[in-house]
DNA sequence: AAAATATATTTGTCTGGACTAATATTATGA
DNA sequence: TCATAATATTAGTCCAGACAAATATATTTT
């Protein structure tokens, strides 16, 4: 059989084998690409495959893989392999020292619960946490602070009510708040997003963190959510200008 | 031979068969935690493996695949495999997708050009690029407009003079600044670092943004670096208090 | 001693099989 | 018609080999 898949690059007058999976992975993200199996549809099965290419399992699999791990198609165990994304996606990565780092403040701060409470939520509520109306969370009011000076800011701590124990286990080490969760009650945080944005402090947050009232703040929701993409804990911070930096980096693969 | 990679797990008085492989990555994963094999050095070779767990190679590759997919080592041809971490590495991903959403915006924005001089760095600014005192950057001020709105924020480009061409390239699509200098100069964006907190306008830039002087900002600092970990671009942008929300999902692997 | 060469080692690629487990499809029964 | 069971399909796991390519090591040459 002619297909394109068998053509190798020429260089220098000296021709370079590509691997026969490489050919393959190419061939197909070409096809991918240009429609030929547009995404949400299934790519031939490996068998077809290993005829089309008339190589072996083996080879094709190894191909298909680089294409999992490009991100262009998933493959599902007597399902088949359906494709996800026409282009390979490119994906940028935080190892979890930085995340660590970033996403809940340096090891030697202190959490302090000003208060808790249960709360049913309204429409605003429900909107933030991501949930229906008249649920019952728990809400946990904290100030964080770094060894005796001016307090960080001032976090809302929204979790469920079956995880009340949380406040017997909070500002006690300097871990984020997420992996105590999940070391009480086995969560593992699986996807965590980010909004951040600029505000102002009403007259008594800015009280009780010491600055003006008005004056401009680091605003920062993060919700946490479990394998089955159910939120587990959503905090609020607001951070006064100048006592805090949120500092992200990330790789490309 | 007796060796613990041969257990498996056994729930509800039913045994549950691992997987090969996955044994024989959970008895080296254990194995390189605790020091057998310390951070530097080989680890045996697949045919050792082979005799050791009395399996095929390409099992015993399977298994050392799983050990570099979470970062704990690295192989080479004709070298042998490396241990590089005691710890799988847990990655949060984020995709191009939301990449590009969240660090240039919308794709209907326009970026304004007004003002462009080459400059000298000085202390501060040699901090800022992380470069040293004297050298020659390029820096843009420009303003993001989403049709004919308010501005969305004021950003200050720095640019090595090599790439000064860009200029030219500006406004002109949705694209991200830094994958227009990709394009234009071959660069690919290796690494990028942000930081980000609360400040404050001054009189000249809230005037153009049209909010009142010393009002809310959100600051947010982006450094771009190649291959080599060379800077090739910094942006320093604010926006004023509800025209910007920075959002981002990580996911973990 | 340093450089070049030959050899051994080690991982990379690949074949052609086999069986297993998950899923989809079809046929059957209520 | 709907649920259940049987069957076919498809990817997952595994073996025993084979040769190639990159690297490391030993040997020879300069």
């Amino acid at each position: 059989m002619e297909n394109q898949a068998t053509k190798n690059i020429t260089a220098f007058s000296k021709t370079i084998r590509l691997p026969r999976y490489k050919e393959v992975t190419d061939f197909l993200a070409r096809e991918i690409a240009d429609g030929t199996h547009p995404v949400g549809q299934r790519l031939p099965t490996e068998l077809e495959l290993c005829k089309k290419f008339s190589t072996s399992r083996f080879t094709i699999r190894e191909a298909l893989r680089r294409l999992i791990d490009c991100g262009m198609i998933v493959r599902r165990q007597g399902s088949g392999s359906r494709v996800i994304s026409k282009i390979p996606t490119t994906l940028f990565v935080q190892n979890l020292n930085s995340i660590e780092e970033l996403l809940q403040y340096s090891k030697d701060t202190q959490l302090e619960v000003r208060k808790s409470e249960i709360i049913r939520t309204n429409e605003e509520f429900a909107e933030t946490l991501e949930c229906s109306i008249n649920e019952e969370w728990l809400k946990i009011e904290t100030v964080r602070f770094a060894q005796k000076q001016s307090p960080i800011c001032w976090t809302n701590i929204f979790v469920r009510p079956e995880h009340s124990d949380l406040i017997n286990h909070l500002g006690k080490s300097g871990t984020p708040v997420y992996t105590v969760l999940g070391s009480l009650f086995n969560i593992v945080a699986e996807k965590i997003s980010l909004n951040m944005f600029a505000g102002s402090m009403d007259e008594k947050r800015s009280w009780i963190m010491g600055v003006e009232p008005n004056s401009p703040t680091l605003i920062i929701i993060r919700k946490y959510k479990d394998q089955n993409d159910k939120i587990f804990e959503v905090s609020i911070s607001e951070h006064p200008a100048g006592r805090f930096t949120f500092s992200s980096e990330m790789q490309r693969t």
